[in-house]
RNA sequence: GGAGAAAUGGCAGAGUGGUCGAUUGCGGCAGUCUUGAAAACUGUUGAACCGUGAGGUUCCUGGGGUUCGAAUCCCUAUUUCUCCGCCA
């Protein structure tokens, strides 16, 4: 959520930023924001006047009371009468112009940062780096979701008698090989220095409200309606609003938290053969690395976490790509947005396995994440995560770039975690 | 699930209708002492909003109520603790 006092003083910027998000009727949204926060204060005034008038009235009362003066505070207790109602009255509307701004600001998305490239589909993204090589496979190369039926590694069909589409059954070595990745992971965020946490994974309305899934993109999470609580699309849900409503110390930042969770996306209306196999699921397994930093770090933070996504990809020896999001392709509540791509050889095409973010204040301020200044004064934290990474794409090119006539081979880093270095 | 108790500032913990936004301790910050540090001592130390300012308003888990006046009384939700039941 935006701070009201920095669209005050910046409309300008504002609006020039929203545009590279191209969010629509930015200048009508901001207008009202601002009218109706001139109304809230104008209202809160009279509210504060009429109260301070209760107040001394009361003080005075009880003065009386105290020496004995029944009569006069009789006297001052009829006055109050009229009082009451107006206070009553002011009261109500401001609270009703709070909610209406708060409606307002909720829908609004963040600003990007000035180095976001100005577009509106995924063509428009900049490519940042590439590295490795794409390889070239053999005649008879199959897709991934062919290549897990062949070795029996994951099995779509049964997921599906389950529960449905997008939920497969992971089996013998491709179960194996999911539980290498999450270790794998892991142990690479906790040596760069990322304290492990295991969160729940079915939140409250108000944490999704706290990392900006709610209200925007209320229909993408899965919604137990009994007992009003979402399962979490990613764990940066649940590991972000841990510091929800916290003061956290100046000198323990930057805090860094890493959590493996299954993650769960409704995924609603996405077919096709974009979607196969491993391509977009409704559960799906993901480590997440999560920084709360400080304002003036979260940029250097932002870097490194990009580059430890990459050293993972790197360690996987699996050709990537990285992205610079443009603004029409960034999150809802991102400042700068990274995209790591996975090349998978036998789809001939680039798969999305990470996204870094830097989302500056806009969470922190929702969650109201604040440490105290070398001034004394209490100041937004800036918040950060990135996947590190999700499994199924990864394990879909690892597959299909790395299957030979004579079977799929594992790459290095992964051999001691899984104790074969060969699907066969 | 049943019965009872509780929820106060970064933490601990007083406060049961009227100068209480809240005693005190710890922690934090500043200073005295010290070559420096520790100890000791002194001072200081919650947040949001309105106002150029003086100052004002709100916040004692959330929501509602009683009252001229609520941290304090009542109702309700949530959470925690104790006992019982159930249970991986």
């Amino acid at each position: 959520m935006l701070q009201l006092s920095y669209i005050r003083d910046n409309k300008e910027d504002v609006l020039k930023r929203l545009a590279i998000k191209n969010f629509k009727d930015a200048e009508t949204i901001i207008n009202s924001v601002i009218e109706l926060d001139n109304n809230r204060k104008m209202a809160q005034r009279q509210a504060d006047d009429v109260k301070a008038e209760a107040n001394g009235i009361a003080k005075q009362i009880g003065e009386l009371m105290k020496t004995g003066k029944k009569e006069e505070a009789e006297t001052l207790k009829a006055k109050t009468a009229e009082l009451k109602l107006s206070e009553k009255k002011f009261d109500e509307s401001l609270k009703h112009i709070e909610e209406d701004i708060h409606k307002l600001l909720v829908t609004v998305p963040n600003l990007p940062n000035l180095n976001v490239p100005a577009g509106k589909t995924p063509e428009d993204n900049v490519v940042v780096n590439e590295h490795g090589t794409i390889p070239v496979l053999h005649a008879k190369a199959q897709p991934h979701w062919e290549l897990t039926t062949k070795y029996d590694l994951i099995d779509f069909e049964l997921g599906v008698k389950l529960t449905g589409a997008g939920f497969p059954v992971y089996k013998g070595r491709g179960a194996r090989l999911q539980r290498a990745l999450i270790n794998y992971f892991l142990d690479k965020a906790t040596a760069a220095g990322y304290n492990e946490v295991q969160p729940p994974i079915l939140v409250n309305a108000e944490s999704g409200y706290g990392t900006g899934q709610l209200p925007d993109k209320e229909g993408q999470m899965y919604h137990c309606q009994v007992d009003d609580l979402y399962l979490i699309p990613t764990a940066e849900v649940p590991i972000t609003n841990m510091y929800r409503d916290v003061m956290v110390k100046e000198s323990d930042l930057p805090i860094k938290n890493c959590g493996y969770t299954p993650c769960f996306r409704r995924e609603a209306g996405s077919y096709g053969k974009d979607v196969r196999g491993l391509n977009r699921l409704h559960q799906f397994d993901k480590v997440e690395i999560v920084q709360i930093v400080h304002p003036e770090k979260s940029y250097d933070t932002l870097e490194d976490m990009r580059e430890f996504v990459s050293n993972l990809l790197k360690e996987l020896e699996l050709p990537y790509r990285t992205l610079k999001l443009c603004g029409g392709d960034m999150s809802f509540g991102s400042a700068l947005t990274y995209d790591l791509e996975v090349w998978s050889a036998a789809q001939g095409r680039w798969l999305e396995v990470s996204s870094v973010s830097n989302f500056e204040t806009f969470q922190t301020n929702r969650l109201k994440c604040r440490f105290k200044g070398a001034d004394g004064k209490p100041q937004f934290a800036h918040s950060l995560n990135g996947s590190a990474l999700a499994l199924p794409r990864i394990v879909a090119s690892l597959l299909e770039n790395n299957q030979t006539e004579a079977g799929i081979k594992i790459p290095k880093v992964l051999v001691p975690y899984i104790g074969f270095d060969m699907i066969s």
